[in-house]
RNA sequence: GGGAGUUUAGCUCAGCUGGUUUAGAGCAUCUGCCUUACAAGCAGAGGGUCGGCGGUUCGAACCCGUCAACUCCCACCA
């Protein structure tokens, strides 16, 4: 007897690092193009700093389970791994290095920056990556890109190049989003507006003609105060109407500005009056075009006040003592000093919303400063199908609510700031000469022979936004931009779906749709499946600070892979947001169990079989005659024929109340029928107790023919319960409804196949198997396995090779999609189900047993 | 301020174009079982006037109106 020892639970650990060895030493997840339809996945490139969380965990879940079952469906699954530079995030992670070294940024060149950056890049950069292997993730890995690789890098400069050739790329001084921690110029996309507790100052502006009175305004800037170039009311506000054209002193450094008239203004908030300072707010800077204001900037690039652009002011010793303070000091000082000249009228508590820079959450500045920018008014213009595929499905939006937000941002769109004052990223391939004229080249020597020969070129110290680098992701990855033509971007480019979560849908998702049409004429996807937020129990998003964030690989330790995978997809409904609960990874640790149990009941069942085969043999003919003598019997019951009378009227959609009568009418004959049996098998049991040894033998002999039958049945309701489930998963997984397709093969698995199928079919203690019987369990097995697979790839992997030699792995089984449904013994199925739950009752009361009620439905199919 | 969405059992959600659902599942709860694959299990049970109100209809969780609560996105009033 080879019986194999299995433990008594199921262990992961071993089982999960065994097997993604395995795959990768055969190289199943490799890709190459070939006559078969291709399967594309661009994994969304987290952060090289990055380390895996429950977001990653559940965006790569998904496309795992999606490339795994393409790539069962006979598919060419690519999946392609990568990580992005993430600019601003990264070298905010290497200047932090460095200051625990003892170096600041300040004190390097760019190249020593750049060669301690790529030194981190190294050591750190693919810790995520690791990490998804852990999971299961079946990615290409002989495919993975970075955005800051060569031909990356300079597919990247290719296209700034092109959009600048085309007039689409534009320099100009704008009032961009500052970021004064890392120094930078920041997309409207990267600013994050909270709400807080500011205050309002009421800072009283007397009239420049010393008469007596002034204007009162209400701001939550003072330290912008030094800047203010004039104060504005509402054109139609009675209260100030006499004082419009007036001239008033700033506070402390005694500036003349004007009183002026704009509809801008409202007039029910704080005074209704509002002091205009062009170079440190966007409306006020607005404003200052329109009423030819000048531009008085008191801050620096770091948020630090300085008076270079006060000097036409004469600015005393108080204003020159704030020179180096921090905005958020000099507030409170300036505060002070204006209360001090009796300036300051009140202060109110206020929340207002601030914005943030949202990788440092650093407090914006608005700041006037010279960038680069992308026409988005005249992109959109050049392709009008960024917008229209998406609203007309071309590319499939899931859930398709995201479509409204989609086309809310496209019809609103501004330009685009892709200049970052940073070392980490593509540098912007424009030289400058002494006279300011720019030169837009690939390189120095080509921007030297564009301007005419001049070798003192500078070029741009700034580098491009991440997302210039990401919107060509699914295109570079195959190298379609720095190769262009070349096989493999032919062949997987465009991809099939990209899983991502809503919150880059405009950094991301619409960018790329945009690339996807300017640089290749293509979408660059099909299908877009949005996951939602990953939220704790109590449905607090996922945050470093809350600490509510698990340990993911401590969660994989515990629980294993496939429980994980299990547990978050369970709990995560299409498009929802998903709450993040670890009793869902119970669930999936014991779901794990169950089918460890039902390998050992089929294992102890192969033993058996082996070890008595001969006594198994000589059983099964004594049983031909039992058989035909119980078939007699049974044509006796007139009930069988009720039932299925019964089950064709209600097919038949005919009248309500007939309906209703024929309902009856087959519960009553299934209660009657219930009770006979119930008798029977009583008696049976009863007479078999008392009998002499020959009857006892008898019984047993009745009892195995009892298994024959009724197996048979048992194996004709599963394959058709199989097919169905197949279909079902086929159509959940079209719609994406993944964590449903789940919960249905847990279903499947669980209740038809573990609690009825392998009930029915079980033989006494003791007692042999049917060969014919346990090669179609194992074979069914098999097939539940298969649907698994991308679900739980572990453990189906690992169980399939317990279950009999394979000639293949599972991961590689082609299984395509679901036969057509044989409705006519679907319907034996379904009536099988109204037969089983009336029977319940007397089952659980011990008065008829699970064999028979299968004899109850050998009746009635037997009559079929 | 503009827009979108959600509201079904204690929790998380199904419920497709209104009629086989007297409203389902999983988890949680309670009860009884260490029964010969599985206590990480088995067998049961309880629990919902489907957010409120009004309407359309022979019939509404589903359609319409309205109110309420919550969520998200966009814009941002100093």
């Amino acid at each position: 007897m080879a019986q194999m020892e299995l433990t008594k639970n199921y262990i992961s650990t071993d089982v999960e690092a065994k097997w993604y060895e395995h795959w990768l030493n055969k190289g199943y997840f490799n890709s190459t193009p070939d006559d078969r339809e291709p399967y594309t996945i661009v994994m969304p490139p987290p952060n090289v700093t990055g380390v895996l969380h429950m977001g990653h965990c559940l965006n790569n879940t998904i496309q795992d389970i999606l490339i795994r079952r393409a790539r069962m469906q006979g598919k060419n699954a690519c999946w392609v791994p990568g990580t992005d530079h993430a600019s601003i995030a990264t070298e905010a992670k290497v200047v932090g290095m460095l200051r625990e070294r003892g170096i600041t940024k300040s004190s390097l060149t760019r190249d020593e920056f750049l060669a301690y950056a790529w030194e981190w890049k190294e050591k750190y950069g693919g810790i995520i990556l690791q990490q998804l292997k852990k999971l299961g993730c079946s990615l290409d890995w002989n495919r993975t890109s970075f955005t800051m690789d060569d031909d990356y890098y300079n597919a990247v400069i290719k296209i700034f190049i092109d959009l600048h050739s085309k007039g689409l790329i534009y320099r100009g001084k704008r009032m961009v989003n500052w970021d004064p921690e890392s120094l930078t110029a920041l997309s409207d996309e990267e600013v994050i507006f909270k709400e807080v507790d500011s205050k309002l100052y009421y800072v009283t502006y007397k009239l420049a003609d010393g008469t007596q009175g002034g204007i009162t305004v209400a701001t939550t800037r003072p330290e912008t105060i030094l800047g203010d170039v004039a104060i504005c009311v509402n054109p139609t506000d009675e209260r100030y109407s006499s004082l419009v054209g007036k001239k008033v002193l700033v506070p402390i450094i005694n500036r003349t500005i004007p009183i002026i008239a704009d509809e801008y203004v409202t007039t029910d908030f704080g005074t209704g009056a509002l002091k205009i300072t062009p170079a440190h707010d966007k409306n006020d800077n607005m404003l200052g075009i329109k009423h030819h204001l000048k531009v008085i900037d008191t801050l620096d690039v770091a948020g630090k006040f300085t008076s270079t652009a006060l000097m036409d002011d004469h600015p005393g010793e108080q204003v020159l003592s704030y020179n180096g303070m921090d905005r958020f000091v000099l507030r409170k000082k300036i505060a002070e000093d204006i209360d001090s000249l009796g300036l300051l009228e009140k202060i109110e508590e206020y929340k207002g919303q601030i914005g943030t820079s949202e990788r440092t959450g650093a407090v914006i500045e608005h700041k006037l400063s010279l960038q680069w920018f992308v026409d988005m008014q005249q992109f959109m213009r050049r392709n009008e199908e960024t917008l229209s595929a998406v609203m007309k499905d071309n590319i499939e939006f899931h859930p398709a609510k995201a479509k409204n937000t989609y086309s809310h941002w496209l019809e609103n769109i501004k330009d685009w700031c892709i200049s970052r004052q940073l070392w980490w990223g593509q540098r912007i391939p424009a030289w400058y000469d002494a006279e300011g004229n720019v030169f837009v080249a690939a390189t120095e020597e080509e921007a030297i022979v564009i301007s005419g020969g001049n070798t003192k070129l500078t070029q741009d110290e700034d580098v491009l936004d991440t997302w210039f680098s990401s919107w060509l992701w699914p295109m570079e990855v195959f190298k379609g931009i720095s190769q262009p033509g070349n096989l493999d971007a032919a062949y997987y480019y465009p991809s099939t779906t990209l899983v991502t979560g809503q919150d880059i849908i405009f950094f991301w998702v619409a960018r790329m749709i945009m690339a996807g049409f300017e640089f290749s004429g293509k979408a660059p996807f099909k299908d877009v499946y949005f996951t939602g937020m990953v939220r704790d129990k109590q449905g607090r998003k996922m945050s470093k600070q809350l600490g509510n964030s698990p340990d993911l690989l401590g969660l994989i330790d515990t629980y294993g892979a496939d429980a994980v995978r299990f547990g978050i997809m369970v709990s995560s409904p299409a498009g929802n947001d998903l709450m993040f609960d670890e009793s869902a990874l119970e669930q999936g640790r014991n779901f794990n169990n169950k089918l460890w149990n039902a390998l050992k009941l089929l294992k102890m069942w192969e033993g058996r079989e082996e070890a008595e085969r001969e006594e198994a043999e000589s059983k099964e003919a004594a049983s031909y005659e039992l058989r035909a003598e119980s078939k007699e019997a049974t044509s006796d019951q007139a009930t069988s024929f009720e039932l299925r009378a019964a089950s064709k009227e209600e097919e038949s959609k005919e009248a309500e109340s007939k309906k209703a009568t024929s309902k009856e009418a087959a519960s009553f004959e299934l209660r009657a029928a219930s009770k006979e049996v119930a008798q029977s098998s009583q008696l049976t049991a009863h007479s078999s107790q008392l009998s002499s040894h020959s009857s006892q033998l008898e019984a047993q002999s009745s009892q195995l023919s009892s298994q024959l039958s009724s197996t048979a049945f048992a194996i004709d309701w599963f394959a058709n319960r199989l097919q169905q489930v197949k279909h079902e998963v086929d159509l959940l997984m079209q719609q994406f409804k993944l964590s449903e397709a789940l919960k249905t093969v847990y279903s499947l698995i669980w209740d038809d196949f573990c609690s009825w199928y392998l009930e029915w079919v079980k033989p006494g203690f003791m007692q042999p198997i049917e060969k014919k019987v346990y090669n179609k369990t194992v074979i069914y097995f098999e097939e539940l396995l298969q649907l698994l697979h991308p679900f739980m790839p572990f453990i189906s992997e690992e169980i399939y090779h317990l279950l009999r030699p394979q000639t293949i792995d599972l991961c590689m089984v082609q299984c395509g999609a679901a036969n057509p449904i044989n409705e006519p013994v679907l319907k034996q199925g379904e009536l099988l189900k109204q037969v089983i739950s009336s029977l319940r009752d007397a089952r659980n009361k011990n008065q008829i047993k699970p064999k028979d009620i299968i004899q109850l439905h050998i009746l009635t199919e037997n009559k079929a």
